[in-house]
DNA sequence: AACCTTGGCAACCGCCTCCGG
DNA sequence: TCCGGAGGCGGTTGCCAAGGT
């Protein structure tokens, strides 16, 4: 939809513009139905019609990356709807993408719903094991702390994925060795949930409770490999 | 011809977030 | 700061046409 659109309150001339079109056409729909009917298939640029190959390869590879996030994979695409991608990948994507292997990736690489999380709702209980992660890091890991309500909390689904997304495109300063010593460390404290087939995109960004008692992530480096201008270019 | 199954698409539902008062 | 309404989103359902039995 346009970004020019008006916000804010409604004034009287728009009250009555309203008015006159629902006394005139009669139309009993709700706001959301109108905005679906809108937003699916009345508005300018909608694309109807079979999908190209090219845009199925672009649903394959952004819902392996994204996940069920369809109105981000719609973006992708011109002029397609998050719900045409939706029935599309159910009706005709979701078996070719798992007999190729790309589904699994979804709900666990790019997804920070997938990021370790901690089964409890008292903090006290995780205290000790988050505690124990910050004594390993600081003894093995070159790290800086970002917390999420500063630089890495997005305000929309679509800033959180380019954000996530930016984690990669820096690169993985660490390697693979590293990680698998940091996750063998980690893999025994309970509640943690090891990720050990993405390793590669799980290097820069975890969330843990801070000392503080603050849910923020890390990025961690092995020293030999530790790189200041990858930070400072970020 | 009648019934059943399946696939595709449109719309609805419920939850969450955002924003304005 | 709180609260209510609207918007945004993903999951799900319902409808209908086409194909099979």
């Amino acid at each position: 939809m346009s970004t020019d659109l008006k916000k804010g309150a409604w004034n009287v001339d728009e009250d009555q513009k309203l008015i006159t079109y629902i006394n005139r056409y009669g139309l009993s729909r709700s706001g959301k139905s109108c905005r679906l009917r809108w937003m699916n298939y009345l508005r300018p640029n909608v694309k109807k019609g079979n999908f190209s190959e090219e845009e199925e390869e672009i649903i394959l590879v952004s819902h392996s990356e994204l996940g069920n996030r369809w109105s981000a994979i719609a973006a992708r695409l011109s002029g397609r709807s998050d719900n045409d991608v939706k029935n599309h990948w159910h009706s005709h994507l979701k078996k070719r993408a798992s007999e190729q292997n790309l589904v699994s990736g979804a709900t666990t690489k790019n997804n920070v719903n997938s990021l370790p999380t901690f089964e409890t709702e008292n903090i006290e209980d995780i205290q000790q094991p988050a505690n124990h992660i910050n004594d390993f890091l600081e003894s093995h890991f070159s790290f800086e702390e970002h917390n999420f309500t500063s630089s890495c909390t997005p305000t929309t689904n679509d800033q959180q994925s380019e954000h996530i997304s930016d984690y990669h495109d820096i690169g993985s300063p660490g390697t693979i060795d590293d990680l698998r010593y940091f996750w063998d460390q980690l893999c025994p404290l309970e509640n943690l949930e090891r990720i050990n087939n993405h390793m590669d995109h799980v290097t820069s960004a975890h969330s843990f409770i801070d000392s503080n008692n603050y849910l923020g992530s890390y990025n961690f480096y092995n020293d030999n490999d530790y790189d200041s201008s990858i930070l400072e270019a970020w």
